[in-house]
DNA sequence: CATGAATGAGAGTTCATTCAT
DNA sequence: GATGAATGAACTCTCATTCAT
């Protein structure tokens, strides 16, 4: 059993060890111009044993954003678990999201990239379905929240899942459009400014209040 | 003279049907599965009379782009030079949005595709700046609405440009995002709803008032 | 008769104005770079036209050499049947080379090169006949003046036909090996002095004479 | 160790297969019509293959002229540093050069090709580093030969480096004017007496002595 | 397990040539 | 005769993937 799970924590991290070359690679050339030969010469491995590991190019791709989608799964079902108002719950939501940000930014806005793309069309029915699901779970504990927030009149009636639709889609619009900038202006970088103010937005957007503080 | 007008307006013509059969190519196969040869056979040419009229695959893709963001550039132009209140202004711009929206959903994802990716990088210096221009014109566009907003004190007192960048971001965050649920869930469409809630959520949020309407 | 003839004449005058472009565009890509369409931009003609007063590129290509052979083709004549002993003939034989090479430069390189190519082996029987019928002359032509002063006992008593290849050889070796040296080494051109050299080198040693002058 | 000997040797093996295969392709159909395909196919590999020992065509085709050039170079080195009066070093310098054509009579001509082309121009630096190198030694080595001879009183007194040219360029020249005789009327071979005229003629014409055999 | 040489289908692109105008 | 837009075959080259070692 010992040797069973040596080995199992072995295959593990060489998993790790050709996931982070394969975000450095893609991080660096974009999914198209990035070879599987580039990857394995970054993780120091022959072409050959990426495929031991992952089916393809593209499942391997696809999970980078697992782990990261883990992540996100697990911090938002802590908010919505947490104890205390929602308001705090959309703060401390918030903050959730810079750290998952912060957690890994390339693989972040890979993730971006790959749910809106032709790649996701062609993922092995499992890896979808964990990606569907991570997802689908996120969303669904970000609804909790704002679900929470309706019922105790803090949050407009509306639907708790276009809530957290619109919550997720700013999000991720203001990360890729940011990135977006950034190709064509490579020197400024706002994105905290503005994800903060976007959050503010949203916050006073979506709060009932009548007495709003003043900004 | 005739016979020269006619030539441009056939050269034009042939762009198009270019143009519309790409669009659909690139939108059921997206940018790497589509092929040129798919695409001049969709259009009924040869594949050699596409690079006469388009330097390479990348630049036919982000030409489709480029309409729309003249569109998008018009439209929002408009509600900057018309008359009438900020409040009244921001009701027009969402309304620009789903009328750019309609005028070609598949290439607005396309744009939205393109502005986050590594094509962006490698298209022609011309092109990219024609992309650039209008973007920036549209954006500052948007900008001086919010400014002005924010100078008769009716929005939140944020960087302009910021609060045009989330508006933005909102916008094709939404569409994106959405684009991605219907991958997952082909039935459902909850796009215009999301998007109206998404708008709602941003006008309240964006508008400093003290007493809000009861929503 | 007189429009037939002017007709014939501006026909002969569009070829020239044609063959002149392709001079300049073979000379500067070489072969294979060289386009048509670069040939016709630099004619200011179209295509299209090409193709009426050349059955193909490799017609084109060969036709450059036809009018240096005529050139050669005549002055070896010229040589051949003039007075004079046989070593004032091969002196003037020698200047009538540098007058060959003066001629045309590039076209001359260009059918040096056409000589010894696969080209050659693609064109159609009337050009390769033309060509041949001009060669197999010139090369008769030659081979008289040194079978006269063999015959005279000027020269050594070796084949005929093999002094006149001997000559030519070392005449197009002699420019090729330059033109490659150049292409190395841009800035030194030695062409002149090294022909001189040889013509000299080739001309003692076919020379039979017990007195040699002193060099 | 033994592995990895086994795996130097086998790829170089895998090299000259290709090499010959490529040989026997470009001689057959010349550079341009020679595709990558039918040299594939002639080394009964893969395209693909090809690419994994050379960079493109251009750089399978200047290789090999390659191993030729390293076989002058040492035959023409041998010949400078061999003891004896310079009469002597021509004679064997004239038998390497019969060496060198049997070498590879097809690869030399395609050197000659290469030589006096635009191919050249568009090598890897490295690849025509290597080339200009050999060339330069070479011909280096020819020139001291001459040297010697001059300093000896053998020898007219005319520049080393003119003489190694003109006897190189005399060389190639006979090759490719033959090679362009025999694509004409095939049946005639005279290359080797024309040869052995052509050094002759070169000896007798180099050589600076009063009393010239009778010939 | 790991390797990495070999594969080979397939891509984008070019360009000599044609032909309706 | 001249045009030049259109053709489409053919090319080189890439790279995800496989499999014998």
């Amino acid at each position: 059993m010992g040797i069973q799970e040596r080995k199992e924590r072995e295959k593990e991290r060489r998993r790790q060890q050709i996931m982070v070359a394969a975000k450095r690679v893609f991080s660096d050339r974009g999914f198209n111009r990035a070879t599987m030969e580039d990857i394995a010469k970054e993780a120091e491995l022959s072409p050959g044993t990426l495929y031991l590991y992952f089916k393809n190019k593209e499942e391997l791709y696809a999970s980078l954003s697992l782990r990261i989608l883990q992540y996100l799964h697990i911090r938002v079902g802590h908010v919505r678990d947490e104890e205390g108002p929602p308001e705090k719950k959309l703060e401390t939501l918030i903050e959730a999201m810079y750290d998952v940000y912060a957690f890994d930014p390339l693989i972040l806005i890979n993730m971006f990239h790959l749910q809106s793309s032709e790649t996701l069309k062609n993922l092995s029915p499992e890896l979808l379905e964990q990606i569907e699901d991570l997802s689908r779970k996120s969303i669904g504990a970000i609804s909790s929240i704002f679900k929470e927030g309706i019922e105790k009149g803090v949050f407009i009636d509306r639907h708790p899942v276009a809530l957290a639709d619109i919550f997720w889609a700013l999000f991720s619009g203001v990360v890729l459009w940011n990135t977006s900038k950034r190709i064509i202006d490579i020197r400024k970088d706002y994105l905290m400014q503005t994800l903060q103010a976007a959050f503010e937005v949203f916050g006073r957007g979506v709060t009932r209040n009548v007495a709003l503080p003043a900004e």
